[in-house]
DNA sequence: CTGTCATTAGTCAGACAG
DNA sequence: ATTACTGTCTGACTAATG
């Protein structure tokens, strides 16, 4: 009666660069990227023209969010510091982010998918990995079909792979991007995925990868033929473990289909560094601000919190965080902004500061009516 | 009575990802 | 020279509890 499991991991490509070739068709075909604090949005000129800003007339902080393949030929990839992209792609068009229209696409795609396969998984604003167990049609059809609904709703591709577990599907999804389908079976693992770099593993990032290489361990295969004990011993138990399974293509995760959040933040990077003795009183405004608009975010999303938490980037990159686990649930910004005073304390301010952030975790539904805080003086941070 | 051990909560850093 | 923002998970360490 168990059916083998058939899983799908479904990613849309170039996902923000392409809702943004939606709205300017005219720039299908160029380098395009999406990025950028001071991005500036396309104006009209008199003859009724569209002018579009160039990667070259960018000043400041920020990086590529997306970037269309022709931008990415260019080598220009998500990350990647907007100066820095600047001199590879000097006449690449530069667009401003616009996060409520991925939203509003990111709706009707996966609204879209629901309505051929009902247990989809939510990963983020782009992707998904649906269940396909229990549908009666053979895996190529019902990719095919997928497709076409998303298509037909948005407009836009997307890229699906087809095995018998997320880490393969995952893997899947993108070897053949965009607009593809790559379905796998496990007879195919030494063939199709062993020669593959171990980093294409989704949890396998810079510093595993580095440690690994170091080990001469470069493709998934050679992460399957390492003896198990000295993964273990390289990375610990768990880790090991997880790396000699992963290799040979094992992975039992289900496709969860609902999930609470576990934490609610809000954190912003300054246009310069700012000194906490001279720039005091923006630091202020600035810490304030991200704490009511934290203490809006959990009304809105009817949460209430129990662990303030703070995160402070220096000047230097290095981060520090504190947090203080509270006696009662609050969800207030006033409230919130007295907790994350007090972690603000314990940080040191030796050096200037480039991010702000706040945090909340322990979450728990909220009660209806929450307690309004102390109306109190709370004494200023900084 | 003292020391050890297991367990849990809290805190912080770091890796990773979309 | 440049390096966003939001969120999850895990490991290390400490303190408290029994």
């Amino acid at each position: 009666m168990d059916r083998p499991r058939r899983i799908a991991h479904l990613d849309m490509d170039a996902f923000f660069a392409s809702v943004e070739l939606l709205s300017f068709p005219e720039l299908i075909g160029h380098p395009v990227v999406v990025g950028g604090r001071n991005a500036i949005l396309p104006t009209t000129d008199a003859q009724g023209q569209k002018q579009f800003a160039r990667l070259n007339q960018y000043a400041g902080r920020g990086v590529v969010t997306t970037s269309t393949y022709e931008a990415r030929a260019l080598g220009v990839f998500s990350g990647m510091g907007l100066m820095k992209s600047a001199i590879l792609a000097p006449e690449a068009i530069l667009l401003p982010a616009n996060f409520e229209a991925y939203r509003h696409y990111s709706r009707l795609f996966k609204a879209a998918v629901l309505s051929v396969a009902p247990q989809v998984e939510d990963r983020g604003i782009d992707e998904i990995y649906i269940d396909l167990t229990d549908i009666d049609e053979d895996s190529p059809a019902l990719a095919r079909r997928i497709k076409q609904a998303v298509t037909d709703a948005t407009g836009l591709s997307c890229s699906i792979g087809v095995t018998p577990n997320k880490l393969l599907s995952k893997i899947c999804s993108d070897l053949d991007k965009p607009d593809g389908i790559t379905i796998l079976s496990v007879d195919e693992i030494p063939g199709r995925i062993w020669p593959l770099a171990a980093k294409k593993i989704n949890g396998i990032g810079p510093k595993a990868n580095q440690k690994l290489a170091s080990m001469n361990i470069h493709t998934i295969g050679e992460l399957a033929a390492a003896p198990v004990e000295m993964l273990v011993a390289q990375f610990g138990r768990t880790t090991g473990l997880w790396l000699n399974r992963v290799a040979h293509g094992l992975d039992d995760r289900p496709v969860v289909t609902e999930s609470e959040p576990k934490s609610i933040s809000r954190e912003t990077t300054f246009e310069r560094d700012l000194h906490v003795k001279h720039d005091r009183a923006m630091l202020t405004e600035i810490f304030t601000g991200l704490c009511m608009r934290l203490g809006d975010d959990l009304a809105r999303k009817g949460y209430a919190s129990r662990t303030i938490g703070i995160k402070l980037k220096y000047a230097d990159f290095t981060v520090v965080t504190r947090d203080l686990t509270l006696p009662v649930d609050i969800s207030d910004g006033a409230a919130i902004r007295k907790a994350a005073g007090e972690c603000l304390r314990r940080v040191p301010i030796q050096q200037k500061i480039r991010l702000l952030g706040v945090r909340a975790g322990s979450l728990s539904p909220a009660c209806a009516q929450a307690i309004p805080a102390g109306s109190g003086q709370a004494d200023l941070p900084f």
